[in-house]
DNA sequence: CTACGCAACGAAAACGTTTTCGTGTTGACA
DNA sequence: TGTCAACACGAAAACGTTTTCGTTGCGTAG
């Protein structure tokens, strides 16, 4: 078991200086082409490679970025992570990834930690409990202290920082648009809490679409559920108790739910009841039907995030406060829930 | 914007040394409580907070984890990336992640990468092409350097070090004989090519269920799939071309492909085919019909992997080389694709 | 023969900590 | 009054780099 070679070791064997070894390495022309050489040769021989860390501390800067997602057992999160990864490779970066699993604690934890030192700069999306306070104080504090912060998806307007996010408003409203024109009257919505970022707005655009085409707002059809693990029953209930030829859901876990739940009452889809909803992951696309969904593509999230972040990380000199939101395209990806729209 | 502030900052702040504002924050009894007092509360005033990086440096040890998995939009790596996650929170590590993509020379750069002081220890599972090229020598030359490396899932023999796995040939011989049980004769194998170590374990537990049996093995019916995304052709060939009463798959996308081909042509499952899939994820449980599989518990093998990490570094000086390899248990996780069992 | 320039290298600072080992001051005791 | 311990603090090394700024020694030009 040899332990790693350093500067020193090899500066020692070789009976040169530290100085000489280092500049030996990195081909500087102060050093005669003798000694280079030899340098080189040994390190080679011995596997040497710098040390990240004595690097990072000599810089002051790590070449890493921090995420800090919600959770990570979820497509869509997996699929930005995986678009931030490989932009961020490529680049020369590494990812070191905390789940805040829904926790303003958790949250503002791992960002104190990985605030001192561990990494160049931070993309996150906000924890529930996060929304839910309106506690920002945390990121605020990491900006202020000139590390450059990059939001995505749940976002919000009290931090000014670069932003991914996709038109959730605009999205909804246009799935809903394309319900109404193939004739579909009574379309329930199944959304989450309003603090909830995201499916406030994909909410406000359900409504906006109804508006738009004076059709009255039911409440009996809009149903809001706060505990995603246990919306089986009420999706079932406003199913069963309401005559409803069509239903938008803000993900696609309500969306297979209501699939699952007609079909209990005996309710064809998509001959009975039209379904789309929100995301385009694994569930929409092997569920039976396969579902209609608004697609967001989350790797290209991942890459337009890591790109502003290491972009901002890269010209730092430069003006601050010209922060960017970057809205990411998304299209209805139309699969069996829906009849031809 | 105020930057960090340094031990050395406070000290010429305070016209102290630096040696007297480190130890006043770590309360030593060597500093009276006068300056320590003094100290602590200049130091909360302005939100002082040690580096990470210069204390990585001193201390030769990053309180980070490594992570090199294939991809992580697979909801069984997510699953034990956030079972590492939260047992390396717990205890104080951070986790930095890097994918391989299943290639080889991405899976051997990443480790180079992190190898160089970013890092204490690996947890791993291999690249398909690793395990085609059974070129190992990345893995060992860190493990030569005295990092220690778990593996998990995808493992290798060749490797000397902690593992955390399934009896991956057991699980699939159980879950054939409860087909076998229930009275299914014509049962299906559809499987990975033979250099994935997990299929080839789980294709050699159906055989010997078979054999056990006294089951012909009839290589009809037992499809090894190359090209994972492109299986839907071959899978509703098989099920179209043969009398098969069940289908024993190694994935769930195999298990729901077998599905949806077996609706295409009419037949109805679980009535007239009966699946058994592996791994208990999304698919499997949103599937119509859902779908009776094998459960792997990617959160505990997360967990326990971490753990035998953690308890090696922090009995950093202990007996070397007593490798142990976990065995999670798995369940047979039943749902609608089978009849009752 | 002197002075100057250049080639080749080394010393040391710096990044931010922790910790060991002084060192100076005070008080008590003989 | 002299000695010695205890107390409170500072200097410096160490972790592994990079880089600036010397410092040699030699050859050549004036």
């Amino acid at each position: 078991m040899k332990r790693k070679v350093t500067l020193k070791q090899i500066a020692k064997e070789l009976d040169v200086s530290i100085s000489t070894v280092s500049k030996s390495l990195r081909d500087s022309p102060e050093i005669s082409e003798d000694t280079r050489l030899k340098v080189q040769a040994f390190a080679k021989l011995y596997n040497y490679k710098p040390n990240l860390i004595a690097l990072s501390l000599k810089n002051r800067k790590t070449k890493t970025i921090g995420i800090i997602i919600p959770e990570i057992v979820h497509h869509f999160f997996a699929t930005v992570i995986s678009g931030i990864e490989h932009v961020a490779n490529e680049k020369g970066y590494n990812v070191i990834v905390t789940l805040s699993d829904e926790s303003f604690d958790k949250e503002v934890i791992n960002m104190d930690m990985l605030a001192n030192g561990s990494i160049d700069g931070f993309i996150m999306s906000l924890s529930k409990e996060t929304q839910y306070r309106r506690d920002f104080h945390h990121i605020t504090e990491v900006i202020n202290q000139g590390m450059p912060v990059v939001m995505f998806d749940r976002v919000t307007n009290d931090i000014l920082c670069d932003k991914v996010i996709i038109d959730d408003n605009l999205a909804a409203f246009e799935a809903v648009q394309k319900l109404i024109n193939a004739g579909f009257k009574k379309i329930a919505l199944i959304t989450t809490v309003d603090y909830v970022s995201v499916g406030k707005l994909r909410t406000d655009g359900y409504i906006k679409a109804l508006k738009t085409n004076d059709i009255a707002i039911d409440p009996d059809l809009i149903l809001k559920i706060e505990d995603i693990d246990n919306c089986t029953e009420q999706i079932e209930t406003l199913i069963k108790n309401n005559k409803i030829d069509a239903v938008f859901a803000v993900n696609e876990l309500f969306a297979v739910t209501a699939i699952k739940g007609a079909k209990k009452y005996g309710i064809n889809v998509p001959e009975d009841l039209a379904v789309i909803g929100f995301t385009d992951g694994i569930i929409s696309k092997y569920s039976s039907p396969s579902i209609t969904t608004v697609g967001q593509n989350g790797i290209e999230m991942g890459n337009k995030a890591a790109q502003m972040l290491i972009d901002r990380l890269e010209t730092e000199l430069q003006e601050e406060e010209h922060y960017k939101t970057e809205v990411i395209e998304t299209h209805l990806v139309i699969r069996e829930s829906t009849p031809t729209l």
